[in-house]
DNA sequence: ATGGCCAATTTTATTGGA
């Protein structure tokens, strides 16, 4: 089974380099994120015509998350259901072919102090508590942009993003604390050296000049972790015209 | 070559992204 996580930057100015990606990995689950439309909006009939169906949580402008499957998701839910603030479309749920997928997009969080720095600590303790508090199964994927880069092996220039929302010390607390919550970096599992990255930023030549960070990922539950064959960047999805800023996570499960 | 920001909108500036 081949799952992808990629973050498009607008599924409407993505909606041709989505098909193809597609058509080249023929993934049996997508996570999507930042979506940019609200579900009106979401290409809907092309993705069913190239065979997916999509649970869509879309906002107008602003993020907004989806998965797309061979097979139809089912008990599809968004939001993390704790009574807490759910205006912001960052967080879809579905299970598909015996394994509970999640679509994630972290808040950036702007600045470290910042109140959008407040609200990305936040939602990543609500994300934890979720992991946490539901059931072991179905087994859990969970896809998504994170906007954390675990370590220094996941940044080219790690001097320059010390300080930044994606490396401080909090935003990487975070990241070992759905770590301790029983899931494992599936990319990890195959690959412990650095040099891989998911994002790059558009300017200053960021791609070409690989200066980029690894903040896109998967995590799995451990009874899935056992069973995942490969991971790797899709990192030509990156290349060409009007690419997303962010290049697809895939891995396979045996 | 992988090339000097991009996308959406309350659009000809502003906001957010990371």
């Amino acid at each position: 089974m081949r799952i992808v996580t990629w973050n498009v930057n607008s599924i409407r100015a993505r909606q041709e380099r989505l098909l193809a990606l597609l058509a080249r990995h023929r993934p049996d689950v997508v996570c999507l994120q930042e979506l940019k439309t609200a579900a009106a909006g979401f290409p809907a009939a092309a993705l069913a015509e190239a065979g997916y169906h999509a649970a869509v949580h879309g906002q107008k402008t602003y993020n907004g998350v989806a998965i797309l499957a061979r097979e139809a998701p089912a008990e599809v839910a968004t939001g993390f259901g704790d009574g807490g603030d759910e205006s912001q479309a960052r967080l879809v749920t579905a299970t598909v072919g015996g394994l509970a997928i999640a679509s994630a997009y972290v808040p950036n969080g702007k600045e470290v102090g910042s109140e959008k720095w407040a609200y990305k600590l936040a939602w990543l303790d609500r994300l934890a508590a979720w992991v946490r508090r539901r059931p072991p199964a179905p087994p859990l994927v969970l896809g998504g942009d994170f906007n954390i880069a675990p370590d220094a092996r996941d940044v080219a220039s790690p001097e320059v993003w010390a300080g930044s929302v994606l490396c401080a010390p909090p935003a990487r607390a975070a990241w070992e604390a759905l770590l301790a919550a029983g899931l494992t970096d599936a990319f990890r599992l195959h690959h412990d050296e650095g040099g891989h990255y998911s994002w790059w930023d558009y300017r200053q030549l960021g791609f070409p000049r690989n200066d980029g960070l690894r903040i896109d990922h998967v995590l799995l539950a451990a009874p899935l972790a056992a069973r995942c064959t490969g991971a790797f960047i899709d990192r030509d999805e990156r290349k060409g015209k009007l690419p997303s800023d962010h290049a697809p996570v895939v891995i396979d499960l045996a």
